[in-house]
DNA sequence: TTGACATATCGGAATGTTCCGATATAGTGT
DNA sequence: ACACTATATCGGAACATTCCGATATGTCAA
């Protein structure tokens, strides 16, 4: 094994380049400011694709790409109801993402709070 | 108009776009599989760019400009020391997100697999 | 000095993503 | 039937990312 110096901590062991190249997939999947709006307006409730669209003040085109995306990925659940399509979270890690984000993005004010680093 | 559907929680308030475009480009920074690697390494202590590339099996100096893009974006630091280059952790945040994707994607099947190494 | 090593940077090809207009499909009401 | 609304899909332009070979910089040892 690859241990031969213990540097600092240790026994961590490492998650296989395929199962990260699976995260990283899901992260590229919820890299872009509009996706995670939506992820983060269906954390806490059903909306439809125009819904969303106008919460992220782009076309509603736009928003059903966005939306396709994350449920080829599995994030996300679609309902049809007449002629509307009401999605909800089928992925429930996306809340613990999202709480991540949200400790350092949302709450902790930009403005100077350390910024980046 | 904003809120006239009240469908299921509710009091969730929404972070801005603009918070949400940094937050973006840090999960895009994170989003490959040989950075989630060297993150994941380097939050168990310090390594150089040859350990941290030999771990991701790819040539140094590719695993050099992954480094330079996350100390970019705040995530490492370096020091260096004769002629290494030792980086660190520098965003504690990481770890939260880390722990987060481990959940989902280290501990859940990669239990036995064993394979990289 | 030279030589070997560790890291960093440049230029460019291949690939992927984002966005938009146009169009298609489907449900509702007249 | 028709018009209207809500979603979805297609084609392609503009842009960004990943990877690689070649090369540059800096450090140590002889």
């Amino acid at each position: 094994m690859a241990d031969s110096k213990p540097k600092t901590a240790g026994p961590k062991k490492l998650t296989s380049l395929d199962c990260l190249g699976q995260a990283a997939e899901c992260l590229r999947a919820l890299a872009h400011p509009h996706r995670l709006r939506i992820v983060q307006m269906l954390l806490s409730g059903r909306y439809t694709v125009g819904e969303l669209a106008d919460a992220c003040e782009i076309p509603s085109h736009m928003a059903s790409e966005h939306l396709r995306l994350m449920q080829r990925c599995g994030f996300l659940n679609v309902a049809k109801e007449g002629r509307c399509a009401y999605y909800t979270i089928a992925e429930p890690h996306l809340a613990n993402i999202m709480a991540c984000i949200e400790a350092r993005f949302g709450a902790a004010k930009a403005s100077r709070a350390g910024g980046v680093s």
